[in-house]
DNA sequence: TCCGTAATCTAACATATGTTATGTAACAGT
DNA sequence: ACTGTTACATAACATATGTTAGATTACGGA
């Protein structure tokens, strides 16, 4: 039979996942995952046919990763633990944050995914029961733009200070105002009718 | 004497800008830059040592030409122009507002630079003439961090029937929602004090 | 008209990278 | 121990790109 595989599939992607974190989705090439992983590029094209399929892979896995940020309890508030962890991972990840939202081919469409996974999620949280689905929808439209031009700003080095606490800040800062001036208006419209 | 010159420094920068704007910052190379020149590579390196001097005087031209766009009258509000501009921008030249802001190495210092070209120009707008120095701040940073996200959404094309009414209005509605917390918040701290 | 300068062209070289071909050797079953 | 399979290493090939060298030629001054 053959010989015991040295080098996994899995093990291949977390290589090139260390490399884009380090130096960026440009410097993904089978020789620098290869050096990464302490290998010849051979076990790279053994597991994958071509750099594109092994890139995809890396998006996903940092897709994942991202999810999982997003998921953590940094408050009792489901909806600002999705912020955060946005924020959180540009602040930490910044060049895969750069990869999967702003830079990759289909940085598009993982951004929409995203904005849907948001979306889904926002009922959860009992503050916006009595707003129209329209109204949820802008609101939250809102403070994702926001979000993610924070993350931009964050994974470009341009929030100086930036931590956990500064982040939780800002969202609930901005999210003060904005979900203030909704509801408000909400309010006046539903008196007005 | 030398035979006359045929493609001058400006044309080729002219044709490097056209070059990122069609196919972004990646594809900026001495042949895809001759190609759009029409010529050979030997302008290029005419007129630059490298193609790294010739990426930055992309940058710089790009630079000047989101300026011009901040400076046009879409309202006749200042800041409001200034934020509609940079969006305008990226909704007309994706590319370049990536390059820009989002990819090119410089892009820290060009968004830092341009984030004090708008704090200088807050001040003349007399909305904010009560606010104190650290509140103009703060309400500036929210709203610089939200047009950018803006700018960002849109230029990924992730903003569908996006055109100049649609990026006031959302400007306008966000506006509306910061400024008027600010401003009340100004106010009361005021009257507590 | 002739000549020299220099703007341009052509072609080459060096390097980086994707990809493939070939060799090597470790493992499992006999 | 022998053998076949195959994971891996090595090295080559093709292409893309930065960069440079030499040839060419148009222009202006003599």
């Amino acid at each position: 039979m053959a010989p015991k595989t040295k080098y996994t599939k899995d093990e291949v992607v977390k290589a090139a996942v260390r490399v884009v974190e380090a130096d960026g989705l440009n410097a993904l090439t089978a020789r620098s995952v290869a050096m990464k992983l302490g290998s010849s590029t051979a076990p790279v094209y053994h597991h994958f046919d071509t750099m594109d399929e092994l890139a995809l892979c890396v998006i996903k896995e940092t897709q994942r990763s991202l999810l999982e940020y997003t998921s953590r309890p940094y408050t009792d508030r489901v909806f600002l633990n999705m912020g955060t962890g946005v924020a959180m991972f540009a602040l930490e990840h910044g060049q895969l944050y750069r990869a999967l939202m702003l830079e990759g081919d289909r940085s598009s469409e993982v951004v929409r995914e995203f904005f849907d996974t948001l979306e889904s999620e926002l009922p959860k949280d009992s503050r916006f029961a009595a707003l129209s689905s329209s109204e949820r929808r802008g609101l939250l439209r809102k403070m994702w733009i926001f979000t993610h031009g924070l993350a931009s700003l964050i994974c470009a080095g341009l929030i100086k200070d930036c931590n956990q606490d500064y982040i939780i800040n800002a969202l609930v800062d901005v999210g003060t105002d904005v979900i203030g001036a909704t509801l408000a208006k909400h309010k006046s419209n539903g008196k007005s009718s």
